[in-house]
DNA sequence: ATCCAGTGGA
DNA sequence: TCCACGGGAT
């Protein structure tokens, strides 16, 4: 089976067992951005938990968030974990909407994909998955995302080295998916659904898993 | 390879 | 207790 069948019934198979998933939680692009940032290898009960302080604040804006200082901040995200750091990573994104797109993430969302990912690529604690997360459900751009599930899952099917770079894994998808955001959005947000619930990093259930017909 | 660094589930 | 987590920078 070629490529794009297989990847075809993986989605297909997943959808159907799983349903759809509605991704990604949060109500407007700059939260979802703000999101992505504080999820950064962190359970996302967590990052609800500091989303949920940032509008109790009345912090989920770029005008609001950019008025607070770092220790401010980093006050409000800290169930989030490595809330210093991330704390950093927002202003640094903050910085950019602000410094080149006069404060509008809607203006960034008006560039190509490709510009704007390098754009988000630049700021310091942007790294490629938390650039196409932004891109994908922020800015609703065709940037598929993938994440340690997606490189667990595939190398444990046989059909990647478990080491393999970022980006060759996202070509994997990228070279042979049609150009469709809300296809990307929906298939990575059943991958990741399959990796927390199945194919956990220790102890994994292979035998319950939707995925189950495509082990070696 | 090591740091960041809180939280919930196994 | 221990481990894993919608990672990224140094």
């Amino acid at each position: 089976m070629d490529r794009t069948s297989l990847l075809e019934s993986y989605y297909s198979s997943m959808l159907s067992e799983l349903g759809p998933s509605q991704w990604w939680p949060g109500e407007t692009p700059f939260e979802i951005a703000v999101g992505a940032i504080l999820t950064q290898n962190t359970n996302w009960k967590n990052v609800a938990k500091a989303i949920d302080q940032l509008k109790a604040a009345n912090a989920l804006s770029v005008d609001a968030m950019s008025a607070l200082s770092a220790e401010r901040l980093a006050e409000l995200i800290q169930p989030s974990g490595f809330f210093r750091l991330k704390a950093k990573r927002l202003r640094a994104f903050l910085a950019l909407l602000n410094d080149e797109y006069d404060g509008q993430l809607e203006a960034l969302a008006q560039e190509d994909c490709a510009t704007a990912r390098e754009k988000l690529l630049a700021v310091n604690g942007i790294g490629p998955e938390t650039a196409d997360s932004i891109l994908l459900y922020a800015l609703g751009q065709p940037s598929f995302v993938v994440d340690a599930y997606t490189r667990r899952i595939l190398s444990r099917h046989g059909l990647l080295p478990e080491d393999v770079p970022y980006d060759e894994l996202r070509d994997f998808f990228m070279d042979v998916l049609p150009e469709d955001a809300s296809l990307f959005n929906e298939f990575h947000a059943l991958i990741v659904r399959v990796g927390k619930q199945w194919c956990r990093k220790s102890k994994p259930l292979c035998d319950e898993c939707p995925l189950a017909t495509f082990l070696p």
